[in-house]
RNA sequence: GGCGACAUAGCCAAGUGGUAAGGCAGAGGACUGCAAAUCCUCCACUCCCCGGUUCAAAUCCGGGUGUCGCCUCCA
């Protein structure tokens, strides 16, 4: 297993800290509003991660925190003139919303700062103590020139960014790049009593200290996009290491971003989209394709042409599927003829290809093609099976079935059967469809009668008009297939 | 100004020394009443440009050009 660390900046061989298992933090959201598709990458993505190691069989231990206490909750709340701590309960309702869309499966643990106080002025306190923090006027600093490897995560010297210069000076810090511990309450604002008085946490502090509650020192993997690895990281780095003497994390891994028009989305540019505005136009497998389907390092840009690509880019492993389960719907053939024998010979090697995908620092787009590679094997077998099937065959399918499984298991694209395991597609079958799916059914019963009759015209009025619908036909020796427009 | 990343076909995209995966779009064929789906075939003598190293480079080195990001809240 190879993981990009940013900080080494290669990949390394994954030795985790205990054999076995994986620990795991990744920075969650602040929630003072809905999450756009940039906080969905991060997400989607690091689901895949831990939903690769848990099938390797490691032990997973996630915890992502929600950032409930911060100046823009504080200020969101105010210009709404609600309570910010009611607000920030919002909006991780609505983020659990989008998450289980996108079949984001919850973490282990998901904390939050305004439950981790004591624990986070516990945490200012040993650093002011050991020397590496000081207070002033009820504000808490630390020091970055205490810490000898301060800017060692990305890459850059307090000189470096001395040069940069673009810090405004505070008189009273140390040094421009000291950041704040603990803040003294202003007027109105939420506020926790402390040592030096009342006030609340420094963004940074949180992750310290609640990563290193649940995790302990040494943890395995932390995750974020990028552009969380300074100043966040760093300082993260810098005061958990101070504190702990130990190092903080072993390997730090960082997504890239999702642009528009190749420029970042983010929140201060308004050029973000909500996961659930493009939910409402997109189907959720397709959106979490598409964000898979390019390497986690590299920028993913969006636009609706982009994902209407990818959407039918996966009907063609939907329709594999589809045809699988059909195939393996068929009742024993006579005969003992093995159409499927080439596809046995060829399921081994996807696999461990897929494998080796995942193993090259999460290369799920690697991985995705070799999804694609099995939908031709599966389609070309399935295609040369007519009447029943063999028993062997039917082995060989229900094998390719279940390596569709597997994948899935991994990339997590589409829904399963919580008791069966097996994928849920959109169609008969599908849940929900009741009294359309019998209409449906009906009209087709229809327009077959008209083709037996050769009425072309009814016929073709039927499909077109159904197609307009959604609702697609196609006719096979077998009978018609319909299925829901992606 | 400091630091860093990336540049592969019409589009998306994998590929860190051995002669360009995969998908979308497109063309032809098989199948079909016609379609759809599926299968087969074709679609980058070449990987931004210029030098260099090497028997061999998209892949390594040097120099350009371009795009993006971080240095301020941001995933």
């Amino acid at each position: 297993m190879e993981i990009y660390n940013t900080l080494t900046r290669r990949k390394e061989n994954f030795q985790p800290r205990e054999p076995g298992k994986v620990w795991m933090y990744v920075c969650g959201p602040t929630t003072y509003n809905y999450i756009h598709l940039g906080n969905a990458r991060p997400l989607v993505f690091f689901d895949t991660v831990r939903r690769y190691f848990a099938s390797r069989g490691y032990d997973v231990l996630y915890v992502q925190n929600f950032t409930d206490v911060d100046d823009k909750i504080i200020n969101r709340a105010a210009e709404q003139g609600v309570d910010p701590f009611s607000l920030a309960g919002k909006y991780i309702g609505e983020y659990y919303r989008d998450a289980d869309a996108l079949n984001v499966r919850r973490a282990d643990i998901h904390p939050k700062v305004s439950e981790h106080i004591p624990e986070i002025i516990e945490f200012v306190k040993n650093l002011v103590d050991n020397g590496s923090a000081y207070v002033v006027d009820g504000d808490v600093y630390f020091e970055v020139r205490q810490f000898p490897g301060y800017g060692k995560l990305s890459g850059r010297s307090l000189e470096d960014m001395q040069a940069g210069a673009r810090v405004e000076i505070d008189v009273r810090k140390r040094d421009p790049m000291d950041f704040a511990l603990w803040k003294s309450a202003k007027p109105g604002e939420p506020s926790w009593d402390s040592p030096w008085g009342p006030g609340r946490p420094g963004w940074h502090i949180e992750c310290s200290a609640m990563s290193l509650k649940y995790l302990e020192a040494n943890f395995d993997i932390h995750g974020g996009g990028f552009d969380l690895v300074f100043p966040h990281h760093e300082n993260e780095l810098a005061q958990s290491e101070a504190a702990t003497g130990q190092p903080f994390v072993r390997y730090w891994v960082h997504n890239g971003f999702i642009t528009v028009n190749e420029e970042k989305m983010s929140k201060s540019l308004g050029n973000f989209f909500l996961v659930r505005e493009i939910l409402a136009k997109f189907p959720p497998e397709t959106v979490r394709f598409f964000l898979l389907s390019t390497h986690y390092r590299s920028p993913l840009d969006f636009d609706s042409e982009k994902l209407d690509a990818a959407g039918r880019g996966l009907e063609r492993i939907k329709t594999s599927i589809r045809l699988l389960s059909e195939a393996l719907e068929k009742k024993n053939g006579e005969t003992e003829a093995a159409a499927a024998t080439e596809l046995n010979a060829a399921l081994d090697a996807l696999n461990a290809s897929f494998e080796a995908a995942m193993e090259d620092d999460f290369n799920t787009a690697l991985a995705i093609g070799v999804m694609f590679d099995l939908a031709r094997e599966v389609n070309t077998s399935v295609q040369r099976l007519s009447g029943g099937i063999a028993r062997v065959d039917r082995e060989v399918l229900q094998k390719a079935m279940s390596l569709f499984s597997s994948f899935n298991e991994v990339l997590g694209i589409f829904r399963t059967d919580e008791n069966s395991g097996r994928i849920l597609l959109e169609g008969p079958g599908g849940n929900g469809a009741g009294l359309a799916e019998e209409l449906i059914n009906l009209i087709i019963d229809i327009r077959q009668q008209a083709r037996a009759r050769k009425d072309w015209a009814v016929a073709d009025q039927i499909r077109d008009g159904l197609k307009n619908l959604g609702i697609v036909l196609e006719d096979t020796p077998q009978g018609v297939r319909w299925k829901k427009q992606g």
